[in-house]
DNA sequence: AATCGTTTTTTAAATGATCATTTAATTTTT
DNA sequence: AAAAATTAAATGATCATTTAAAAAACGATT
């Protein structure tokens, strides 16, 4: 039953090479050559298998896409209350598969540089409206209207925070503990109202 | 009494170009020539003055910081209180001379290559700390030690998080309104000792 | 299982383009 | 006229990508 293409497994393992080699080098430094060398292969099948640099790095975007994906799904399946859910997508987003330097590092370069290419741009807008409108539907039966899209922004901008400086962490930070810290800005959120106006 | 150096005339108009150019075509796709074009120079003229156009990067960098510091400054010159002390961070950061797609998309392209570079990276580790440092200062007497360093981490990964996002969208955002969500999270974070442990 | 032709995969080398930087000469300022 | 500032052109290096050939995998036929 291990009847994958050979052309999976290259797509597979280039994808990996190239996370691995621009958390060495860089996402602009990194070079054709210095990813093929990651899995012991030449520049060239590289071009064979993705056609291009640029569309290499698209795709091995849309994988880390695809698992983050995935993965909150898993944490919105065991959610059993709002709370839960809202904290599924920290969940997710600090799992250990993705919460390392390798990811972050990439994740940050590449939306950095998302605004100068039309094709990776399209991929940043879908992705951004996508966690947008995660965390309105979780906080809607948690937060009073009036409030909702302050603290949307608030936690989004926390989320995106913690990734950068993960990414510039070369020795990472604990997931356990990336949880616990939002757990505690979660409280505070779900406190507002009664915090009130001072 | 016009006495400034070509010299001096010539590096403010090359940090202010850097930033131009920069902003409009990525830190690392941004040429020598496009710079320079920017105010109608060479590229060889850059060199002629900052030696090459990593130095002119990091110059400008300097530059950045250098504002951001006086602006800083300025805001806690006038706090009365502690929790002024707090805002006068985020005023800083949000004052309409920083919070501009340009200098943020700058800020956040040049840490994001910072790890790559020894000498970017040492200034991206004194500012960090500098901040570090004045969080902490001005949380000290309004936060519980128990909470306070959870607390810092939250409000400086959202200032972070805040200007990748500026740096994101072109159009900016409204410092007043930075400035408003800001003072949000801050009630948040002051009531936190009410909001006790759930 | 061995052979041969075909297709797929891989590579080494060539190509071509882009740049930062240097150099040497020119223009401008003092 | 000397010094400072500027530039055009040369240099040299680096890469992504293309090309053309080699190697490996595959499959049908004995």
């Amino acid at each position: 039953m291990t009847r994958k293409k050979i052309r999976d497994i290259r797509h597979e393992e280039f994808i990996v090479a190239a996370l691995e080699a621009t958390h060495k080098r860089g996402f602009h430094a990194v070079t054709m050559s210095e990813i093929a060398a990651e899995i012991g292969a030449t520049a060239a099948s590289i071009n064979y298998y993705f056609g291009s640099k640029d569309q290499l790095m698209f795709e091995t975007m849309r994988h880390l896409l695809r698992i983050l994906g995935a993965t909150h799904k898993q944490y919105l399946d065991v959610a059993l209350d709002p709370k839960d859910r809202l904290h599924a997508i920290f969940d997710a987003h600090f799992d250990p598969r993705f919460f390392t330097p390798q990811h972050c590092s990439f994740w940050v370069q590449f939306w950095s540089a998302a605004p100068y290419s039309a094709h990776l741009e399209r991929l940043h807008r879908i992705n951004q409206s996508r966690v947008k409108s995660h965390f309105r539907a979780e906080l809607a039966p948690l937060v009073p209207a009036p409030f909702r899209e302050t603290m949307r922004r608030i936690l989004q901008s926390y989320l995106d925070g913690v990734w950068l400086s993960v990414a510039q962490a070369d020795r990472g930070i604990d997931p356990r503990y990336a949880r616990q810290e939002a757990g505690a800005l979660i409280e505070l959120v779900l406190s507002a109202e009664v915090g009130g106006s001072n």
